[in-house]
DNA sequence: ATTTTTATTATGTAGTACATATCTACTAAT
DNA sequence: ATTAGTAGATATGTACTACATAATAAAAAT
């Protein structure tokens, strides 16, 4: 038996804490009595009598909930909160420093398919004053080629704009918030290739073309991208 | 002035525990100090006492960070933690019970954003075997037509295999955590359209067609929600 | 030199104490 | 009678103590 697969065979034993199992069955008590928003729930002290640990554990548990918005806590009393903010526990997590190589050219590439798919949904919801916006975007980085410095940030507003443009707060965060990444493993590609189809012709494809042919105009736009992916 | 803008008017006060700010720092502190993998981190009295908090405080913070994977701790050493599951914690708050109506319908459309976007790198990676199995699901689900039981599952069974074949495990598993809330905002739609590409031609598109023709295919098998987008 | 024992150290958990904010109920005031 | 103000009760936020246990480092024994 070879040793590399060790990791394999053998999966970890995570010596699961109060605070882990805790946090669990209270997820789960959550769900199952079905709070709605606003619900008062025990006091941490009543938690803690009922699951048999102390209040520093229910506490600890409590403290990751708040963190991800399942909870909120006021002196009183404990507020059960409707929305938690999905992608807010996500960003906290997002940093391409720690994150392995793999994940990284996965999520590049979870946005270079959200980018070629959005052309429907775009179509769908554009507005001429979008439009419009989104041409003096592309206008403005027009004055400044050949300033590298400033293609990033142009690059950014350019698609952060399309984005803005579907209307779907969440996707438009979701992209915000792949920037980075995005910015990461551009840096890895090292070199720099002008895309074909540039953001003019892509707003002008938006402004006279078809849904189609704006998507075709994006695949253009990333190809460079889409040809580092074997 | 209507009273019903007072919660827009007035952005709410958060007051902010010790306990979000010691994770606020903390969080900095280990991206600052860029801490690899694996490196030591001080112990939580001594971090208590270079807070000026008590070690209660700094445990609520590092218990949320331990939650997000970020730091493992074992009896002896505080260790950073390389890969923390940046979808694990995204999946904890993905309860469609929970959420608001515009989110729902967001990541609904973020997932036929994908759905749609995904032919490009379905091409780049499909390998046959994939395309007999996915045949074979596709083949499978024919012979139960009329049972809508299996109807659901054999639509998950179908979509899950083409996002492994993606070879992208993170989109896979997004996929895979999204699907509660896609059954969810079905069920909204309450009438079932079938699809008027079936996945067996899907199938078929993927074997002989192109990506082009894969993509169109798949956007009319998802027309029927792209229809009730406004 | 290798193994065993001991000591040390940090985490995990329990528990106490208390300041403060907020709710409830009661009282006073217009 | 409705509003405003006051007092008491309650739960959270924070600090602190204590201790079992696990993991490491150091010391002792073979």
């Amino acid at each position: 038996m070879p040793l590399s697969n060790l990791s394999v065979e053998l999966k970890r034993i995570d010596q699961k804490t109060m605070a882990d199992l805790v946090e669990l069955q209270l997820r789960d008590y959550l769900r199952k009595k079905s709070f709605k928003p606003g619900d008062p729930l025990p006091s941490e002290q009543q938690l803690a009598d009922a699951l048999g640990v102390s209040r520093s554990v229910v506490r600890e548990a409590l403290s990751r909930l708040r963190m991800l918005g399942i909870v909120e806590t006021r002196k009183k009393r404990g507020m059960l909160l409707s929305r938690p903010d999905i992608l807010g526990s996500f960003e906290r997590v997002l940093d391409p420093l720690i994150m392995d190589k793999k994940t990284l050219q996965d999520l590049f590439e979870l946005r270079l398919t959200l980018e070629v798919g959005l052309a429907d949904i775009l179509y769908i919801r554009k507005k001429k004053k979008d439009v419009d916006e989104l041409e003096a975007i592309a206008v403005r980085q027009q004055l400044t080629v050949g300033k590298p410095t400033f293609r990033i940030k142009h690059e950014i507003a350019f698609h952060g704009k399309i984005y803005q443009m579907t209307g779907n707060e969440t996707m438009q965060r979701f992209q915000h918030m792949l920037l980075p990444i995005f910015g990461y493993v551009m840096e890895l590609e090292k070199v720099y290739t002008p895309a074909s189809v540039s953001h003019i012709q892509l707003v002008e494809l938006l402004k006279n073309g078809t849904k189609e042919k704006f998507r075709q105009g994006m695949l253009q736009h990333l190809k460079h991208h889409f040809e580092q992916i074997k």
